[in-house]
DNA sequence: TTGTATGCGTTATCAT
DNA sequence: ATGATAACGCATACAA
């Protein structure tokens, strides 16, 4: 049912060759000749056939993207990011969801590969494992995102939380607070360690005592952020002002605070982190800590896209900040 | 770099046959031989070149994903189902991002063409243009997963939110509850008049008049369900249980409740609509309608799986019910 | 059991 | 400007 250039060659009464040529806007073929051949492949909806085309190329404009669960709020933000980057420079992608689970992910690698994609990108999912280390050292083009490697550098793009979180207490120092609470997950996670570190530094700044009661460790959800509030009100001094660094904790938190009767940012002042939909049913408006995933993911497909093209790579390894929105919770 | 069969060959001294049939695990070699070919092409982790291979099969084992935004909650949900059910078959999903264009729309599906996917499932996205019938209709294997046609029936699989509705509504009742207050978005969408219809039907069961005073349509947002709780409040008889037909205005709803200082589920009953990380932020846990967007995905994959094996397909309209999840809230 | 030959749809290198 | 031909890596029908 679909036509092939041989079908347009022998229809136009011309070579494979020139309809080839024709097709791809090149040189060498007769003003006539190369309307007609374009006007039968119009008529007829001609595609070419990409696998023969890739075949004879010995390249595709296919990358794949790696992470662990697409129907992710953070993940899902990230891939957009890699698509609308990839496609705009006619690349398309494809993505793999591997669930943190290494076999899945090392049977997902053989698969593109044998794909014969131009790249691909790793997001997330803890460490890096050897076969990438090796996969990537052995001059494949692969991108590291907001992923951890171990010794050997590969090209990476990461968002720094520990800047976020340093962003987020300074802005509550700045209000007048010097007794910030900060709530944040198991502080067996990287990411709790990150945040802690900007909060610590901030102080740290303004020569503030780091206050060990002020800091709560409870599951990132709205009920640890809902039980964080009500341990700190038993403090002797309760703080005004509560750095909640996981977006369900502070939807928590927010719960919490109005439950008791207090008000927001006038009783006590709260900062969040992440802005999704779910900031978006809180009220008031909150002041959060941003990451840029949709950024990251552009930054990741790029830096692949040069990587792939052989142009220079400026920096191996790029730092994507988080922003502070200031809204009216703060 | 990487290894061919061909190569392969060259290393046992046998032909290229002979190692496509011992890779392929195919009839017709000898014990030896096969042992010997296995053992060199692991060795040299030969992974077979998917392009030749598909292209001399004349078959691929990627089907395309059109949605309109994989960032979005509820596809980036549908398209984690399709992903799954398709990989558990050997299969590959590329998902392509149309934004609800219908330029994009017809570029992605000109390229999963011309990369010979087997099929291709389309998803959301209101009305199913031309080109899609035509080529639905073509032969080629296409399933509409929540989506609408026109005329022409094309395999489909579809969400009834009517069902939704309706169960949600008659939990109410049954709750004893004879004045249910509806909150919807604007009337002109698809998915309010689904659910204002199961609404309605679940009055009509019981014989309670349809009161015009008690739906009110807002907008689907935090702020729209607030405005609609006050509204109600003026009502001279104020309604004791709302059906906040969407979550973000469930989630206005139930803020505007616990500060007007009412109980729930004591003083207002309220039911939600969808079941994402948006409800796990709500107190107290939502009573909601979720719709089984995972399985929407799975369904989706499966029947255009059947398709394309040409294996009989039982329904060519799928229907599947969202349910109701009851928890505390009423 | 094994090898030979041909084809899949395209690109690219030669001729002409 | 055009055509013949080989090549890309693999599958397969047919011979041997």
């Amino acid at each position: 049912m679909t036509i092939t250039m041989k079908d347009i060659a022998e229809i136009v009464g011309v070579s494979e060759s020139t309809v080839s040529r024709a097709i791809n806007n090149k040189e060498g073929v007769g003003q006539e000749t190369r309307k007609e051949i374009l006007k039968v492949a119009k008529k007829n909806n001609f595609q070419p056939n990409r696998l023969a085309q890739n075949l004879a190329k010995q390249e595709t404009n296919v990358i794949g993207l790696l992470l662990p669960d697409i129907a992710s709020l953070f993940y899902s933000d990230v891939a957009r990011g890699v698509q609308d980057y990839a496609t705009s420079q006619g690349y398309q992608v494809i993505v793999c969801n591997t669930d943190d689970d290494k076999e899945q992910e090392v049977n997902y690698m053989n698969w593109l590969q044998s794909n014969k994609v131009a790249g691909m990108i790793f997001l997330g999912g803890g460490l890096v494992n050897n076969q990438i280390v090796k996969l990537g050292l052995t001059d494949y083009p692969i991108v590291l995102a907001n992923r951890l490697v171990e010794e050997v550098p590969l090209p990476s793009v990461i968002i720094d939380d520990t800047i976020g979180a340093l962003k987020a207490t300074e802005h509550l120092l700045d209000k007048g607070h010097d007794r910030i609470a900060l709530l944040l997950g198991p502080n067996n996670s990287w990411q709790a360690q990150n945040r802690l570190q900007g909060y610590k530094r901030a102080l740290k700044n303004r020569d503030i005592e780091y206050d060990q009661d002020l800091v709560i460790h409870k599951s990132w959800s709205r009920e640890g952020g809902y039980q964080g509030f009500l341990e700190l009100m038993e403090l002797e001094e309760p703080p005004r002002a509560i750095f909640a660094a996981d977006e369900l904790m502070a939807a928590g938190v927010v719960e919490a605070i109005k439950l008791g009767g207090y008000f927001i940012p006038q009783d006590i002042a709260v900062v969040g982190f992440d802005d999704t939909v779910v900031t978006s049913v809180i009220d008031p408006p909150l002041t959060t800590v941003t990451r840029p995933m949709y950024e990251l993911g552009e930054r990741s497909a790029k830096k692949l896209l040069n990587l792939i093209n052989e142009e220079e790579i400026k920096e191996e390894i790029e730092i994507l900040e988080s922003e502070l929105i200031i809204r009216e919770s703060t």
